[in-house]
DNA sequence: TCGCTAAGTCATCACTTGTTTACATCGACT
DNA sequence: AGTCGATGTAAACAAGTGATGACTTAGCGA
């Protein structure tokens, strides 16, 4: 077995070296991965490390407990959420955007976010920074709708924004359910984008 | 506490003798509240029991399995969906009823069975039946936007029927989550159903 | 009233869950 | 070498989980 002394490897996916910060990379994937999929209570703590390709007991030393991995996925996902919808200034690059949230490419870690918004544990701080997460993310929403600042904090188009992220959720949900809606499930970006266009328009465009 | 001799009580919600028709509808119905509520694997058989009031044995000797309870709830919700909706024939109609579907009132029901249609145990039967009703729902959808009928069959139209189910599914979500996303959470079914219009018509109303 | 059957109860099983504990191993520093 | 803290491993624990089978009770006709 001769470990390799030279152990600057520090790859993400196959260091085998002790790299406390690569496992705990590795844990934070498998968990989004297995908390999105199949929702927090179905997930199993065991699964998670195998997926890893890690020991059980690291996920308590890294994050004291299942609910502590789980917060860890949610903030992740809100800081990533955060970051990537920032750059829409218009609406159509909010359905761009959106579009390719829900779909992919990439889809691996994109849609899984989103779904990850959904699942709840019944610990208090996730479902904070969930419930921050999803108002956030509508009001962005509602911002890039290009509307003037008075109307972003009026009731009724931030409902008509957490309708729309309602749709987007959906979807996810739909396309991620364990068997496949079709043709929901396997229409791509360039199928998506028209109908979504259709919906967050006729949601959220200025009346004239 | 002498019990009274006429027995012929059998009242649905206070039956106090041994009514088994009784007793399983009592299950069926904590049941569907706790599956729709808080998913599958989330939801203890003793909780149920303890909702309906009933000793835990009971949910085996009635329905086999939890999974059998689960398949009972789902095709419960199969057959009331299918019902419901056959009436709407015209694109308002539709928007209506789906409208009080999600938001009630008489809510206690309603949006449960939506929400069943989202929860996944891993059973192959309960999956089936779930994807069953929900592109039985979608394609209903379809029909009442009006089209001619070989556009139902078109996949361009399913899908957009389906992404108009990915909003209802999703607001149903949303406003069963735990923490409720304001205002979104707590709008009448008066204020849904503007913007579900909106949607459900930009999705399908026949091109002109 | 007796006795049978359906309906419900109780104790307990086998198993899974998240978590913890005790031990082994690596890498670095003196 | 030898020590030490960080990292990882394996085994076990305690609390629950769904399920089961033997037992008790209610209802009802003979």
């Amino acid at each position: 077995m001769h470990a390799p002394p030279h152990a600057v490897d520090a790859d993400a996916t196959t260091g085998k070296s002790r790299d406390a910060a690569n496992t705990r990379r590795l844990l934070l994937s498998s968990a989004r991965r297995r908390f999105a999929q199949d929702g927090y209570s179905a997930t199993r703590v065991r699964d998670i490390a195998a997926d890893a390709g890690v020991n059980v007991a690291l996920i308590n030393r890294y994050f004291s407990s299942k609910e502590g991995l789980f917060e860890a996925c949610l903030a992740h996902a809100r800081d990533e959420l955060g970051r990537s919808d920032g750059s829409s200034a218009t609406l159509d690059d909010l359905v761009e955007a959106l579009t390719r949230q829900v779909a992919g490419p990439a889809n691996g870690d994109r849609s899984l976010q989103l779904l990850l918004l959904l699942r709840s544990s019944g610990d208090e701080t996730a479902d904070a920074i969930r419930l921050n997460t999803l108002r956030y993310f509508a009001d962005q929403m509602a911002v890039a709708a290009g509307r003037s600042v008075e109307d972003v904090s009026s009731d009724d188009l931030r409902l008509r924004a957490q309708i729309a992220l309602s749709t987007m959720l959906g979807i996810a949900l739909l396309r991620a359910s364990s068997t496949g809606l079709e043709p929901l499930a396997s229409t791509g970006v360039d199928g998506l984008e028209g109908p979504l266009r259709d919906v967050i328009t006729a949601l959220l465009a200025p009346r004239l």
